[in-house]
RNA sequence: GGGCGGUUAGCUCAGCUGGUAGAGCGCCUGCCUUACAAGCAGGAAGUCGGCGGUUCGAGCCCGUCACCGCCCACCA
């Protein structure tokens, strides 16, 4: 006995490995590079880190990006879905320190040339988890072509691009004010700094004037770093301290001599007015600093403790430590005047969760405003369009206000910077430089900074490859909004820099799926959720109410569910949608059973001209469907195409079609046989950019179809026939019609009663509404029992013993009163003068018309 | 402080250029009808966040307020 006539369920369980492994096998993932892009398709995956585990995010947007690459690929187009994975710098780095801390060792101790190999060593045995989620995800990536970001290739256009923009002047090395991130003892950019509400104590502090006559009052959350102040500032404008400018203050506990200054940053109303200069650790006073030519002191080092400059007392402390040591000493000198709680906004490290440290360090910065012209023209020029479009005001408003950025990073996995230095001399260059007594920077680049080549130093860039020519540039980008800033703004600025050419067309921004309490999605706390448990069943976690085991949903289940759920906007994670996903294939399995287990086994699908009224209606309806849900898919709008193809199978071909056909099934019509294999080969095809697996099965099952339905079959056109969808319309609404009546009248359900059809345009179909809705027509003549009104006329019910009267007299006078509600309504509007006259004929015609069906509809009642 | 998104049935969400409010889940009723009982048929359920305006007519357009969420931002 095959699958087919025993497994009245489908398992997704046993089948997804069996089909993955004929998709892999098959090498239609892998593309020979032939051809241009434009006659081509290919997507670059946003590269997983090489360490991480597939989490709800990556099962959406690979979810998505399977959808298109299988869409394009069945349309007969080369597809490449570019694959690798990210060495993900300080991730990467942090996971292999902490299993070296469980030695009781550190990185230092190793050394950098050690810990490098572990790191590498770490990444052969734990970097393929991610690949092979993936694949158990249906995703249809090249995997036979996987990059990685450290890879020798890679590291060469890494090199490369940075010397080129060094030459240019882009590329540059300053002592700046840097986000300093103690957790990873690295610089970091400001887009990996957040922003966490704290609620500190302001300090008011009391700086003595040199004169003796008085003192100046200054607020700061931070009073350690007044050991580092070589100013004090008040507003030009500012009437009360005026006469103090060019004064000196002496600095408390140092008794450094710092002048009075006027800046216009200042706000006279905000705090005393009067503001501590801290070049060396403030920001804002930075640039004051700069403004004036003050002193940048620094009193906190790297390491997150006190310097040396700081003061015997204090050196050596940490940063909290050495705010109560120096709060205690002002306070026993009486210089502190007030002290209050005081709540705002604090830069953390997003990357350690450690507060950002500003101090000024020597690192390397690449400027992007030349960069971001071009890159801001390709968007505003619609040459990039973002999907849903909003996103491109916010990339434009970051864009048109880009700052430098911080590239370099303290250290040890990841792209080292190819520069040397030999005493004052610097060089460089993709080469090592050549004679004696270089030394070669620490220093490593920020992750994304190759992140920014991976369209094409995927493809072998700088190399003129095959694949370069052939799938660069891409077609679409599929992310997170969360990295439009630091990954595809950067992307578009180096591809149109490094290759004259966009690297892709389209950015589709996918949504963030929440928990199903609307928090994020974290695995710590309990919220997140593994889509793995989702696919094969497993755990409910925390933020479930109801606990217990997922069911093993399946791939399938889990791609319709979460494109389903995914609009243009965050959405909460609803279980019930991955097992609606279930639902429909499922039933598509079933409804595969149905046909395949009833058709004769010698037909085989082809071109079909449909001549019953019912084959003529599926096979329009399925026109209109397979419009629909590629034109959705065309726009990125997956969860309308979600949709719409569940609606199609579900609502037309399952509900009614099936239904109808199936008498004619059973006597092995010829037309209704090739109508049912016709309809079913398309709509897997349809459907398999959605959900492969259960289509692929079921394809493999079709009476002469060969190879995979993975590679596309020959879709033919059909036609839109109105005439039959217009008879199917009202065949459905009578049917319908009836079966509310039976049941408002309390007719047993297997009952069959007589009736008479007093009502034209059902010509074709009247023998379906006896069947479907129970019924036997006859053209007896004699009075009526019920009348129902139907599109075009009236059913009669005859008398009949199956009839009791008193049967559902409840839910009659609740259907009469409701009747009553709606022709009260229907009335007063057609009696408003206004609307008669005003609104549009065929509006008013309707109105009348639907008050003529309510008043017959009452009436028998 | 600026910007964006949201507020529609008990829950999660759809609602195209304004024309009698929809889906899935949950709930109620009836059916083991030879594809599927994790199924089928039917049903109840919404003052579309508040207020004002435009219009014959507003969930949809305009104004305003409230609440929720996100992003950006160097006010001690």
């Amino acid at each position: 006995m095959s699958d087919l006539e025993s497994k009245t369920r489908y398992e997704p369980g046993e089948v997804e490995p069996r089909i993955m492994r004929r998709w892999l096998d098959s090498g239609l993932f892998h593309p020979e590079p032939a051809g241009t892009p434009d006659e081509n398709y290919s997507i670059a995956i946003p590269p997983p880190n090489v360490t991480g585990v597939l989490h709800m995010g990556h099962a959406l947007n690979n979810s998505v990006q399977d959808c298109l690459v299988r869409y394009h690929r069945m349309q007969g187009q080369r597809t490449k879905w570019i694959f690798g994975t990210d060495h993900a710098g300080i991730a990467t780095q942090t996971q292999v320190e902490r299993a070296l801390e469980q030695e009781g060792l550190t990185r230092e101790e190793i050394g950098r040339e050690e810990f490098v190999a572990r790191v590498w060593e770490w990444r052969e045995e734990y970097g393929h988890a991610i690949v092979e989620q993936l694949k158990r995800l249906g995703a249809s990536c090249d995997y036979e072509d996987e990059r990685f970001t450290l890879d020798e290739g890679y590291v060469r256009a890494v090199l490369e691009v940075f010397v080129a923009l060094y030459r240019k002047g882009l590329i540059y090395r300053d002592r700046y004010m840097v986000n300093w991130d103690p957790g990873s003892r690295s610089a970091i950019s400001d887009l990996e700094v957040e922003d966490r509400d704290v609620t500190d104590t302001l300090y008011y502090i009391d700086y003595p004037l040199a004169s003796g006559s008085g003192a100046i009052t200054v607020a700061t959350v931070r009073p350690e770093t007044m050991l580092a102040d070589t100013a004090l500032a008040v507003n030009p404008e500012d009437e009360r301290y005026r006469r103090l400018i060019g004064e000196t203050a002496i600095l408390p506990l140092v008794g450094r001599k710092l002048k009075i200054i006027a800046d216009e940053y200042v706000k006279p109303d905000f705090g005393t007015g009067a503001l501590k200069i801290t070049p060396g650790h403030d920001p804002n006073d930075f640039e004051i600093g700069r403004r004036h030519g003050l002193q940048q002191l620094s009193v906190i080092g790297e390491d997150g403790r006190m310097t040396a400059e700081a003061g015997e007392r204090f050196a050596g402390l940490t940063v909290a430590d050495a705010r109560r040591a120096v709060v205690d000493e002002l306070r026993e000198q009486g210089l502190v005047a007030r002290a209050e709680p005081y709540p705002h906004t604090v830069p953390f490290s997003q990357r350690s969760g450690e507060r950002i440290e500003p101090l000024v360090s020597l690192q390397w910065f690449m400027r992007m405003d030349e960069l971001a012209k071009a890159a801001i023209d390709a968007v505003k020029d619609g040459r990039v369009k973002f999907f849903p479009e909003r996103f491109a005001k916010v990339y434009l408003d970051w864009m048109e206000n880009i700052r430098p950025w911080c590239i370099s990073r303290q250290l040890w996995w990841g792209h080292r910077l190819p520069v040397w230095y030999r005493g004052k001399e610097t060089y460089v260059g993709v080469e090592p430089p050549r004679g004696e007594g270089w030394e070669r920077d620490p220093d490593v680049l920020d992750t994304w900074f190759s992140s920014a080549l991976w369209p094409f130093a995927t493809l072998g860039w700088p190399q003129n490859t095959p694949a370069l020519e052939a799938f660069y540039p891409t077609d679409a980008l599929v992310t997170g909004r969360d990295i439009v800033f630091l990954w595809v703004a950067r992307m578009i600025m180096m591809g149109l820099e490094f290759r004259e050419q966009l690297p892709f067309g389209d950015v589709y921004i996918n949504s963030i799926i929440q928990a199903p309490d609307g928090r994020r999605m974290q695995k710590s706390v309990g919220t997140g959720i593994d889509p793995l448990d989702l696919i094969d069943g497993g755990p409910r976690p925390p933020v479930f109410t109801q606990g217990g085991d997922f069911p093993p949903y399946g791939a399938d289940a889990v791609r319709w569910g979460l494109l389903a759920m995914s609009s243009g906007q965050d959405v909460r994670f609803s279980e019930e949608k991955i097992a609606q996903g279930q639902q429909l294939t499922n039933k598509l399995w079933n409804a595969a059973r149905l046909i395949l287990l009833g058709v004769d086994g010698d037909v085989r699908p082809g071109p079909v001209e449909p001549s019953a009224i019912e084959d003529r209606w599926i096979i329009s309806r399925l026109a209109r469907a397979k419009a629909e849900v590629r034109g959705r898919i065309e726009r990125y709008d997956f969860s309308h195409a979600a949709l719409a193809l569940y609606d199609f199978i579900y609502g037309e071909l399952c509900d009614w079609y099936l239904e109808l056909v199936k008498p004619r099934l059973r006597e092995h019509d010829r037309g209704a046989e090739l109508t049912l294999l016709h309809v079913l080969l398309e709509t897997i095809a349809l459907a398999h950019p959605i959900i492969p697996f259960v289509t692929e099965e079921i394809y493999s099952h079709v009476p002469g179809s060969e190879g995979l339905l993975a590679a596309g079959t020959e879709s033919l056109p059909e036609t839109i026939d109105e005439e039959a969808e217009s008879a199917l319309a009202r065949t459905i609404a009578a049917v319908q019609a009836i079966r509310g009546w039976r049941d408002i009248a309390g007719v047993k359900a297997a009952a069959i009663i007589p009736a008479r059809l007093m009502a034209s345009g059902y010509e074709d179909t009247a023998p379906q509404i006896e069947r479907l809705a129970r019924l036997t027509f006859s053209p007896a003549e004699g009075d009526q029992v019920a009348s129902v009104a139907i599109p075009g006329g009236a059913i009669e019910i005859l008398p009949t013993t199956e009839l009791d009267p008193a049967d559902g007299e409840s839910k009659k006078a609740a259907r009469r009163a409701k009747l009553v509600a709606e022709i009260e309504r229907a009335e007063a509007k057609l009696a408003n003068a206004g609307f008669v006259s005003k609104a549009p004929e065929h509006v008013v015609q309707a109105e009348r018309e639907k008050l003529a069906r309510l008043k017959e509809e009452l009436e028998s009642l």
